[in-house]
DNA sequence: GTACAGTCCGACCGGTCGGTCGGGATTTTT
DNA sequence: AAAAATCCCGACCGACCGGTCGGACTGTAC
């Protein structure tokens, strides 16, 4: 009776992955209030009473999904080379976080959720994920003044292109039927990544860098 | 004994106002779900068995809460004039859709959370609200083309150009407290809703000209 | 053995949800 | 005056909410 796999099979996701998993496919269709944690269970594959066995309550659940989320996206900004010009730099930083948008159709929208639920959540503590954003929003702060420094972009208020770039990026993918509607077309097919990538690397980068008449 | 006023005293809102008002509030601050139909009927002065004499169910409140918005925008996009060049209409649809958004810090929070929430919403008809947007679109996009045609605009693809003006401007005005952390001061105040102006329209006219080496 | 920690469950709690119902006022129309 | 329409209310419904509790079923350590 061969009671083990040999080789690595895929490995059964624990118990705490599913309800990870299973979490963020829910909040990021719903959000924080509507999604009950009974679905989370069920989904997951157990009782509700179980959740509570992992998470103390319905905030921490959302708050180590957020953390996961936005730890992916820091692995790959962190991994940005430091070195060339900051235009280059800033190419990579949006064609990086782009990427991990689009790797998980969940990301964009609890993303954006988070921040416009914000008034909402912060009745909670979210430590999980405030570190981690902050170090993304100094990475890319760095970026734009350094590069406004060195001359290579507009003098621009920093904030502002922050702002503007996750206007731009997070809500792209976030934007679910609605974006599909407007794009006439699938939001996270790879062609479709690619055309978004080829018109809003330019668009930023001209958005930041041509002086020129429009005042 | 004088019964009614007799120059025009400010009208009391009628009941229909006052749901209304207090329904746009609440839904920009917490979204459909966040928000339950006991708070709205409270904050209105009324039980909530009355809010049923006006609105069938609370997803007819919420639909004509967006119309409401999505008319004012509407409003006054459709007064732009449709002379000039397209980039002097371009900067004008752009100054004034962020006007229409600055009026109120209710309207970018709900027309944003309605298309992240879609999913949830479009279980409901909103025809309130779709006959106006997709106007709007209309508007926003033959000004896009119309540009692209004389060789003012880069040839960008429409589409992405109208999701990426609708991740700039409502984006900005939804972000709550998180663009006012991001900013560093708060989103409503006239300087820094001028400050945006002049951050956004460079940057949007620049990001959809000047063809140049970022590829 | 048996003690113990980890994992999970069903039953239950107080409370809120959207929505319904019958009826009391008040006003307008006939 | 009578009828009709408008406006609004309290009481109630079934469903669902997040969270608690006591216990059952493992596997491992001693």
């Amino acid at each position: 009776m061969p009671s083990a796999p040999q080789v690595d099979a895929p490995v059964p996701p624990s118990s705490l992955e599913k309800i990870l998993d299973t979490a963020e496919a829910l909040f990021a269709r719903s959000g924080f209030e509507g999604v009950g944690l009974r679905e989370v269970a069920l989904r997951s594959g157990m009782s509700k009473s179980a959740l509570f066995h992992y998470f103390p309550g319905k905030a921490d659940l959302y708050s180590a999904v957020l953390g996961r989320i936005l730890g992916a996206v820091l692995e790959g900004v962190r991994a940005l080379s430091e070195e060339g010009s900051a235009l280059i730099r800033l190419k990579g930083l949006i064609e990086t976080i782009v990427d991990s948008l689009a790797a998980s159709p969940t990301r964009g929208p609890l993303l954006l959720r988070s921040i416009v639920e914000g008034s909402v959540l912060d009745d909670y503590e979210t430590p999980d994920a405030d570190e981690k954003l902050i170090e993304l929003f100094e990475i890319a702060a760095r970026i734009l003044s350094e590069g406004a420094a060195s001359g290579e972009l507009r003098a621009v208020p920093v904030p502002h292109a922050l702002q503007a770039l996750v206007g731009l990026l997070v809500f792209h993918f976030a934007s679910g039927g609605f974006g599909e509607e407007v794009i006439g077309g699938p939001i996270y097919s790879s062609t479709e990544i690619q055309r978004f990538k080829e018109f809003v690397v330019p668009f930023t980068l001209n958005g930041l860098t041509s002086e020129s008449i429009h005042g």
